[in-house]
DNA sequence: TAGATAGTTCAAACATTTTTGAAGTATATC
DNA sequence: GATATACTTCAAAAATGTTTGAACTATCTA
């Protein structure tokens, strides 16, 4: 066990964040569409139809979407109060800024330890650049 | 253009990072092998036969994701300087540093706006947890 | 109550990624 | 010089993800 210089508790072997929450959520994050759904929706609450005009997807594509969104808590839904067909998605905040930690946790910078090859020759190494190109 | 609280400026319809790169990174990052290989690096330099043993991965596997990281930048490679056959991967920190600045610029909590259905009835909106369920 | 509207669900087509297995390259050892 | 080692490249198979098009649900309006 070690304490990183930001404080966080880390164990070798074990990743400092749940392995299956952080995938799930890159997973989601890792298209293009959903990447500018969500940057849309930083920009405040949109309908299906506003969603769809701005990207040009079909409502069906959208809504697909929206529920892998809506499944990683990131996106939350409500209905309109007067005319309940209507559907508006925003961020969910807590959601973003955990997110925010889960990545932050595992790609720290301060995470990388010294260089330590235990297999092959042990011996000196040599950059790439520093070797001839053929 | 905005300037938020965190210094960043943001300018409505363009996201504060290119997209193409968040994607090709994110894209990069979303598979649960080579989250498991970046954890690896993050321990210390691993040569192509480490990586393989503690994955259980072929070692023709191990360099097809090693070179998908490598086009990223976020890893690099290094041959022996003894036994010029064995190569070592590790994390270019740098690259790192820029992926968490990309990706906290993008998903920042405070880019959230307040909402602004611009579509449907504009009326009062309550959340689903309020609509009884069928 | 009939028709329109806003959105969702489903299954199949399509596209992209990942894995497999074989062949190839470069270096080292016998 | 022949063989072994460490790794890479390639093409095809398998697995996943995305889009399409049609059918469906729920709600509102005339």
């Amino acid at each position: 066990m070690f304490e990183l210089s930001n404080g966080n508790i880390f164990d070798v072997n074990h990743p400092p964040v749940p392995m299956e929450r952080l995938i799930a959520q890159l997973k989601a994050l890792a298209n293009p569409k959903r990447l500018q759904m969500i940057h849309l929706l930083m920009e405040g609450v949109h309908c299906n139809c506003e969603l769809g005009d701005a990207l040009e997807m079909a409502p069906n594509l959208i809504s697909h979407h929206m529920s892998i969104l809506r499944d990683l808590g990131l996106v939350e839904m409500e209905r309109d109060a007067v005319d309940a067909r209507w559907v508006y998605f925003s961020i969910n905040e807590a959601a973003l800024t955990r997110l925010n930690q889960d990545f932050s946790a595992f790609f720290a910078p301060e995470r990388i330890k010294p260089r330590r090859p235990t297999c092959g020759p042990q011996g000196a190494v040599v950059p790439m650049s520093e070797i001839a190109v053929t």
